[in-house]
RNA sequence: GCCGUCGUAGCUCAGUUGGUAGAGCGACUCUUUCGUAAAGAGUAGGUCACCAGUUCGAUUCUGGUCGACGGCUCCA
């Protein structure tokens, strides 16, 4: 971390103690639990009892916190046992510092490691045993914490209070509910100012609001929640979305292949997915057997089926398959989310069975589609390097799990990927890669993702032949290059807000005839027949509407081009069209003739171009 | 699932301290035939999310269900 970031961070978790400090103020009879830093900010979890927080409450706290802040008291740093500390907690009444402590004392430093241990105070000290716990003391306030501080209550940029929820103690939902108290807080108001303007534009881009003003996807009561309809706009999005996926998979030797939505549930309990997910899976019941279906929830261990169906020879590894049918996962009701969370889910899904020497090479491929997969889509990525970290919850063999690791690090080196690595993101079978995207406004989003899996070719035993006529075990990829099409349209809808490329547009073109005279008409009709003819999706408006109005309607529908046919046209036989204002390619100064507006759009389409900047 | 907020026309919202509701946009009809972001007039459209309860009477109060939103938690 370099020092401004320390600063920052220092500044972040002194506001979170300034907080609570205004906070015991105005109702004494609070229990705090913890109050880390978190990405723009931070937050303190704490137990009001029967006050419920809401928006209301935020002014009076920051009033208390600004008094605070104004009387810039030093945050004094103090170091005791934790025996005293404990003592402490029970005077001071705080029960949740107090289970702190004593797991704190019980367990020495493998304690609480469901919270950041830079939230406490604990001391790594290098015998592992912590003996005394840190506390900061600002004004006549005293909290357990381990640091960083600013030098005094002065010293802490500028903040807001943005929002109240719920929040289990210790993540877990079987203890008490506390209420979490999250502000933003920068070093400068400019900052400060900069995100909240990047709130209020993620706001405008919100993927569910386009959605409804773009005619892309519906959701109805009666079919349920997180189960989206798309419209045949939305339809045409995943359609070259998912012919574009198809594509670069065909070019590097993937083949399609089609499997049913339903299958026994002893699929999933022989893949382990059962034991690990049984949960969020829909049950199918058969009225003719007494076989219990589930909808799948994903689609490897068909494949898997696929490969056994017959001996595989070392000689035609790699075998690749790809697929993108639905999937159904029953996901929490509180977690559904417009399109980025949702209950069916289809993903630009591939399974690879491959050798061991093969892993290298097949990453780089999957790697080089990722890095083709963006560059047209125009999105700047880094790798997350998702390893294991040391607790059981991992399948198959450590030493396996490790040289997969390092392979993978090697292959992103070598091709050049920005990346860091997270432990403990690994999926339960394997170490992946994730691919972390980032959009217009700067947001990170995970959607690409290749992993390896080692569990599910020894859970369902299979092999391949080699070279000296002995069985061998393949080693699977799992990869997706737009991942989910449901979230990965929620990220692009807000990336481009809405304006999307020539190629993805669900109407490319948009024709306004200037009256509804039948030569008008015929000649638009004439054109729309040219341009079809070309490939290109567009419409004809002509209403009895003005001009106006109808160029209006096309603007907030972001069609790319708008095209104005009346007397003008027919008789030069050229068109002046409206270009959207994001796109680059032509330039709508000059008139164009038909022939030559129609073929430079269709080539623009055909060639997938983008342009640099939503 | 949990905590909190919310649900009035296709959309955005107003309103009813309990006596069954209104605007703008959109749709439809007519007039207008128009030159690059809203032409004018009229008409239709609502079991006030759903189901119970209280009440002479519920869209309004109470309870439950469903759905949405902000978080928590989870994410193959």
């Amino acid at each position: 971390m370099s020092d401004i970031t320390d600063n920052l961070h220092a500044m972040r978790h002194s506001l979170a103690h300034i907080m609570a400090t205004a906070i015991m103020k105005l109702w004494p009879e609070a229990k705090l639990g913890v109050g880390p830093v978190v990405e723009n900010g931070f937050y303190y979890d704490i137990d009001l009892g029967k006050k419920k927080l809401s928006d209301e409450d935020f002014a009076t706290i920051e009033k208390e916190m600004a008094k605070v802040i104004k009387a810039d008291d030093k945050f004094e740093k103090s170091e005791i046992s934790i025996d005293k500390a404990i003592d402490w907690a029970k005077q001071a009444q705080q029960p949740y510092k107090l289970e702190l402590l004593n797991d704190l004392k019980r367990a020495g430093t493998t304690v609480a490691k469901d919270l950041d241990s830079a939230e406490l105070g604990l001391e790594a000290k290098s015998g592992g045993k912590v003996d005394k716990v840190s506390f900061y003391t600002n004004g006549d306030f005293t909290d357990l914490c381990r640091g960083p501080h600013v030098v005094s209550t002065g010293k802490v940029g500028v903040f807001k209070l943005m929002r109240v929820s719920g929040a289990y103690w210790r993540g877990n939902e079987k203890n008490a509910q506390m209420q979490r108290i999250y502000g933003v807080a920068f070093a400068s108001q400019k900052e400060l100012d900069q995100h909240l303007k990047m709130l209020e534009e993620a706001k405008a881009r919100d993927h569910r609001k386009l959605g409804q003003e773009l005619d892309l996807f519906v959701f109805s009561e009666l079919v349920g929640s997180g189960l989206p309809l798309f419209t045949p706009r939305g339809t045409t999005l995943r359609d070259e979305l998912l012919g574009f996926s198809e594509e670069l998979q065909r070019n590097n030797g993937f083949e399609k292949v089609t499997i049913p939505h339903i299958t026994k549930r002893e699929l999933y309990e022989k893949s382990g997915h059962w034991d690990k997910f049984g949960g969020q899976l829909f049950l199918v019941k058969s009225q003719e057997s007494s076989d219990q279906f589930v909808l799948k929830p994903m689609n490897c261990p068909h494949h898997i089926q696929i490969y056994a169906s017959r001996p595989r020879s070392y000689k035609e590894l790699p075998i690749r398959y790809m697929e993108s049918t639905m999937q159904y996962r029953d996901e929490k009701k509180g977690e559904l989310n417009g399109l980025s969370r949702v209950r069916s889910i289809s993903i630009d899904d591939a399974h690879v069975f491959c050798r061991l020497d093969q892993i290298e090479a097949e990453f780089a491929t999957i790697m080089g589609m990722i890095k083709d997969m963006y560059s047209v889509l125009d999105m700047k990525f880094r790798a997350r390097l998702s390893f294991r970290d040391d607790s059981d919850k991992y399948l198959g063999d450590p030493k396996l799990w490790e040289m997969a690791q390092e392979t993978i690090e090697a292959v992103t080196k070598k091709l050049d990927v920005e990346y860091f690595v997270a432990e403990g993101e690994a999926a339960f079978y394997g170490p992946k890669i994730d691919i972390m995207v980032t959009d217009a406004i700067g947001r990170e989003w995970q959607c690409a993702t290749e992993q390896l899996d080692f569990v599910q070719p020894q859970r369902f035993g299979i092999t391949y032949t080699d070279a000296n006529g002995k069985d061998q075990q393949p080693v699977m990829i799992h990869k997706a290059l737009l991942g989910s099409f449901e979230r990965f349209l929620s990220v692009y809808i807000e990336h481009t807000a809405g304006r999307f490329p020539i190629w993805l547009a669900p109407e490319q073109v948009r024709v306004i005839t200037i009256n509804q005279e039948d030569t008008t008409v015929e000649y638009a009709e004439g054109f729309a027949a040219k341009a079809r003819k070309l490939g290109l999706r567009l419409s004809i408006d002509n209403s009895n509407d003005t001009v106006g109005k109808k160029i209006r309607a096309a603007e907030l529908m972001k069609v790319p081009y708008t095209v104005v046919i009346g007397p003008e046209e027919i008789k030069s036989g050229k068109l002046k069209p409206r270009v959207r204002k994001d796109m680059t390619v032509l330039d709508d100064s000059q008139p164009a003739s038909v022939e030559d507006f129609l073929s430079t759009v269709a080539h623009e389409a055909k060639g997938r171009v983008h342009k640099s900047s939503f």
